[in-house]
DNA sequence: TCTGAATATTTCATGTTGTCAAGCAAGCGG
DNA sequence: CCGCTTGCTTGACAACATGAAATATTCAGA
């Protein structure tokens, strides 16, 4: 393998992947915050409002126990921003949808999610273009 | 601000960029596991891997109460991975150092971090060396 | 059709992380 | 010396996370 561990190169990029994510995780949770909720709360009310779900995928795509996400269901249920409705196709299943409150929050909740829209100002339309190429080929085809 | 929220390249790298951090923040977490730690546990080693602190400097560094750092290095030093020692030169402050083992696991959690590393290898040396500029550029000087 | 395995969710017990308020010991400026 | 600040710990509490067990439903096969 060409990438040895200790080519400098890619140390340093591995080091300077590791400041984005820090910052990143740290600017969600703070946004987050700024609506009452917590990390957790706020990835599950976006992907809900992408689409609702059944529990369980849910906790695949938080990649978690499905009884871990009951509880955040819950929470977020008791404050009016998501609903339990039946799956008429499959009694046992019970699917998360966000209310219209709860779509609410989750488009303010994007709006100042500014991380990477902020320093992204640094680069040129040019140089965006090409990171967004280098990142592309970095996560590859993964479907979530 | 020319960067608006709608722009449609922006909102890609946005995307992009979060898609690397969970999956970043997943593998360390499960690098961390693999060697029986939690990943705040595995942030804090890594830390003192670098160099002995005090708790408030922990704290600082992880960005959250010095109250939490406690329980943490309480974990650790339990484990015989992490040491308290007194500062000679001011006898309010706990120094937290890695054991002999602490280091040890230190160096093998490291090794285990191939997030970045293995993507990376997609890239050619141009291509790292230009990400590189492009992500210090949106990281910014920051002295954490 | 009946039975048994598999699936979807919840509940419970437990541990870690996080906050905040309060407390204690040690430094420091008057 | 006194009072303020600083560094750390403790205690109470909430959220998140796991794993095991309980419940309800589906589904495949005898």
């Amino acid at each position: 393998m060409a990438t040895s561990r200790t080519d400098p190169l890619t140390l340093e990029v591995v080091e300077l992947i590791g400041s984005v994510v820090a910052r990143y995780y740290e600017e969600y949770e703070q946004a987050a915050a700024e609506h009452s909720l917590t990390g957790a709360q706020a990835r599950v009310l976006r992907l809900l409002s992408l689409e609702p779900l059944p529990m369980r995928r849910i906790a695949r795509k938080l990649k978690c126990e499905p009884s871990n996400v009951t509880g955040i269901v819950d929470r977020l249920e008791a404050r009016g921003l998501v609903e339990r409705t039946p799956d008429p196709s499959d009694r046992r299943v019970k699917l998360a949808a966000p209310t219209r409150s709860g779509l609410a929050t989750a488009a303010r909740l994007r709006d100042s999610l500014d991380f990477a829209r902020e320093p992204l100002a640094e680069l040129s339309a040019q140089e965006r273009r090409t990171l967004r190429d280098l990142l592309r080929r970095m996560v590859g085809d993964d479907d979530a």
